[in-house]
DNA sequence: ACCAGAGCCCTTTTT
DNA sequence: GGGCTCTGGT
């Protein structure tokens, strides 16, 4: 298998997959072959003997890059995955925190708060301190906090120089204290926490400096301050980082994510090499004609230009329709076309700026009965009633998580109303103990003695009859006892809910069979234990993973999407629509700086997302947000070559048609790299002691690594891949390379 | 305590 | 247009 691992690869992709023992930039292109390099590289690494796979931390930001990952490394080496750190950067951060909770300061069971559970603890906190919610926004109040953290600051660390920010960090200050006393975090917490813990105790970080000799992370361009300051922290003198991104790729600015840290990396990491790929294998050439002209309108780009060597293909198809409801029109009866020429539904994706925008679509697709498939909506674990059995679980396991409790104190109703959870929320403030803790003391107030001491008498009933069951088996007795399913099969509308209840018994089998409910744990002498938590391992799964959007696959479907959630996606048709001014780029981009840009780079993705046949579609008028909006044609329209527009509509511009052109630039001679390739593995130790993997030192060339060997005796040939010239093939005999 | 109808806002999103 | 919060009636 691993004789096979170069095969195929082209030249900068080969130089970049054995560089040797340093750090380096790769600025990978869409389409380029990004995920391929980085998942070759290591298993080039692991079967060339120069790191073993507990040396390895490889980082992503998404659960889908990070399982892509590991199912394409174990299909190309056999390696036993779970010691290797593959990740995102918070599950990754989990995985610390589950092992370090002493000296990270947290409970044993902390539990993880996704996004609307942080949202509602700052709405209760708010309210606790009698604070206008008009002046302070819970929304805004949560954006802020996020925002410091991921800027690396505690509430003390945050500069205020106005009274509104100096009341803001006052609430971050407040917040922080809740949730250490529930003994929760945010995602962001997860990050710092984890950061705070490596800078704090230096025992700790010079171990896992020690311990990872490479350091990989994928979309580096979307890298924020936070993940930036932890990466510098675990890499140490002897770790190199691989940092592969894509600048034009950069859409998430408004979240945080520091283009910047690019420029970064080259300053504090010193790369040894910045490599680019540039050869696009996805798309043909006037699409990628389209995405460069586009994109060249950015300023401060580090520079690169797609190209392919596939051939021309077919020009952007370009429509204009009166009304939004012509454009869906127009889209439907392309979809159907394209049905009738035997195109999988799979291959097809309609591409939008903003999700408002997909109802028309659904709209028509539905009439016409062709399958779809919508992009982010509520994801399993986000449905409220898979919310509400969860947070049974999570008050099983930490009574103390007020969040949970409030969300099934009354639900099902049972006599607790709004007026007893004041009671208990004030005094459980006044005497600074949790909910749970306030219950159990009578603090809800007379009226609800009975109903309150049955709650809690059910919790701990709960508790008590599923210790020792297998996970599934809690929940499907938490369903029970708790009389929420009950109360979803006596709703005439909710089978859909009773479905999704016993979908999570079916979640809890599955995450059980697949990662055994067990965490690794490496220990500072190698050795390895476990973590015998599923409880918590499954909670935080449930957090951090929320699960796919529609649960069943099954049948093809037309894709429907945002631009941002298209990222990283290929399709054969691509339908970019409402490229309409104000909406794309939209109006609200325009206000904070850079915003035009990185609207460019959206639509730089969204380009470069097809392979075969892209539309470009707009409509003079459309209805959104329950008004009739009159827009103009984006000017992205404009900015790309009118040469690879063809019109469909009658619109009074020109209608080209493609001249047959010569593939846009590079060479295709590809000198073959496999034949060297192919000797990897069988022939990976030399009769001179030297091996592949090995670093080397040349005199004339430096510092290098053996990625290739053959012959024997004195008529040993290496290949080796110089940092500063690149592959090179040398005799053993005469070359005097010394191993470092 | 609980439910139903009226008013309000509204990019993009993963963890 | 739709999802979420607030208010008022039972």
């Amino acid at each position: 298998m691993s004789s096979k691992l170069l095969a195929n690869l082209n030249e900068p992709q080969l130089t970049a997959v054995t560089l040797p023992h340093t750090s380096a930039l790769i600025l990978a292109g869409a389409g380029s072959g990004k995920t391929r390099v980085l998942t070759t590289r290591i298993a080039w690494l692991l079967t060339t003997g120069q790191v073993s796979p507990s040396g390895v931390l490889a980082v992503t930001f998404t659960n889908k890059a990070a399982k892509e990952m590991l199912t394409r490394l174990s299909s190309m080496v056999q390696v036993n995955v779970r010691t290797m750190w593959m990740g995102t950067f918070h599950g990754l951060c989990n995985r610390f925190l589950r092992m370090h909770w002493r000296e990270a300061g947290l409970p044993q069971t902390f539990t993880i708060m996704d996004t609307q559970e942080q949202l509602s603890m700052i709405k209760r906190i708010l309210k606790q301190n009698n604070i206008d919610d008009e002046k302070f926004p819970a929304k805004q109040l949560s954006w802020f906090i996020s925002s410091a953290k991921e800027e690396g600051l505690r509430s003390n660390a945050v500069e205020a120089f106005d009274e509104y920010t100096r009341k803001q960090v006052e609430l971050y200050q407040l917040y922080e204290a809740t949730c250490q006393r529930e003994g929760v975090v945010d995602f962001a917490e997860l990050m710092l926490r984890c950061y705070e813990c490596l800078s704090k105790f230096e025992a700790l970080r010079e171990h896992y400096n020690a311990r990872f000799r490479y350091i990989l992370v994928d979309e580096f361009q979307d890298t924020n301050t936070l993940q930036y300051k932890w990466l510098r922290l675990l890499a140490g003198p002897n770790t190199a980082v691989l940092a592969v991104g894509d600048d034009d790729q950069s859409i998430y600015g408004f979240r945080g994510a520091k283009v910047a840290n690019m420029q970064r990396f080259e300053h504090d990491f010193a790369p040894a090499k910045i490599i680019k790929l540039e050869q696009n294998y996805r798309s043909d050439g006037s699409i990628l004609e389209a995405a460069n002209a586009l994109i060249r309108n950015n300023n401060g780009r580090l520079g690169k230009e797609l190209w392919t060597d596939q051939g021309h293909g077919e020009p952007i198809r370009v429509f204009q329709g009166y009304s939004d409801g012509e454009e869906a029109a127009f889209v439907l009866d392309s979809v159907k076309a394209a049905m009738n020429d035997g195109v999988p539904l799979d291959d097809i994706a309609i591409l939008y700026r903003s999700n408002a925008q997909s109802r028309v679509f659904e709209h028509g697709l539905f009439n016409a009965g062709i399958p779809y498939r919508v992009y982010g909506g509520l994801r399993f674990f986000e449905r409220a009633e898979v919310k509400h059995a969860m947070a049974y679980l999570r008050l099983i396991n930490n009574p103390e998580d007020d969040n949970a409790l409030l969300r099934v104190v009354n639900f099902p109703p049972r006599g607790i109303g709004a007026k007893s959870i004041e009671n208990l929320q004030q005094v459980a403030t006044a005497t600074g103990v949790t909910l749970w803790q306030a219950a159990c003391s009578g603090g809800a107030g007379s009226r609800a003695q009975v109903p309150m001491a049955q709650f809690i008498g059910l919790i701990e009933g709960m508790r008590i009859a599923t210790k020792g069951l297998a996970l599934p088996e809690i929940v499907r007795h938490l369903l029970d006892a708790s009389t929420l399913k009950a109360l979803y099969v006596a709703d005439k509308d909710g089978q859909d809910r009773v479905e999704n209840l016993e979908e999570l018994i079916s979640a809890a089998d599955n995450f059980l069979r697949e990662t055994g409910g067990v965490i690794h744990i490496e220990n500072f002498d190698g050795s390895i234990s476990e973590s015998d938590d599923p409880m918590s391992a499954f909670l935080a799964h449930a957090s951090l993973e929320a699960g796919d959007t529609q649960a069943a696959e099954g049948r093809a479907a037309l894709q429907m999407m945002t631009v941002h959630s298209s990222k990283g996606l290929e399709f054969d048709y691509v339908f970019m629509t409402g490229l309409e001014e104000g909406l794309f780029p939209h109006d609200n981009s325009l206000n904070d700086d850079g915003g035009l840009e990185e609207e460019r780079r959206l639509m730089y993705v969204a380009i470069t997302r097809a392979r075969k046949r892209l539309h470009f579609s707009y409509a003079q008028m459309r209805m959104l947000h329950g008004q009739t909006r009159y827009n103009v044609p984006s000017r992205f329209l404009d900015e790309v070559p009118a040469a690879l527009l063809k019109w469909l509509s009658a619109k009074p511009k020109n209608l080209l048609a493609m001249e047959p052109h010569a593939p846009l630039s590079g060479d295709s001679s590809g000198r073959n790299l496999s034949s060297f390739a192919a000797s990897i593995g069988s022939a990976s130790r030399t009769d001179s002691g030297f091996r592949i993997g090995q670093q080397v030192s040349h005199a004339k060339f430096g510092h290098g690594v053996i990625i290739n060997a053959d012959g024997s005796g004195k008529n040993v040939q290496v290949e080796v891949n110089f940092v500063d010239h690149g592959i090179k093939r040398l005799a053993l005999e005469y070359a005097k390379l010394t191993a470092i």
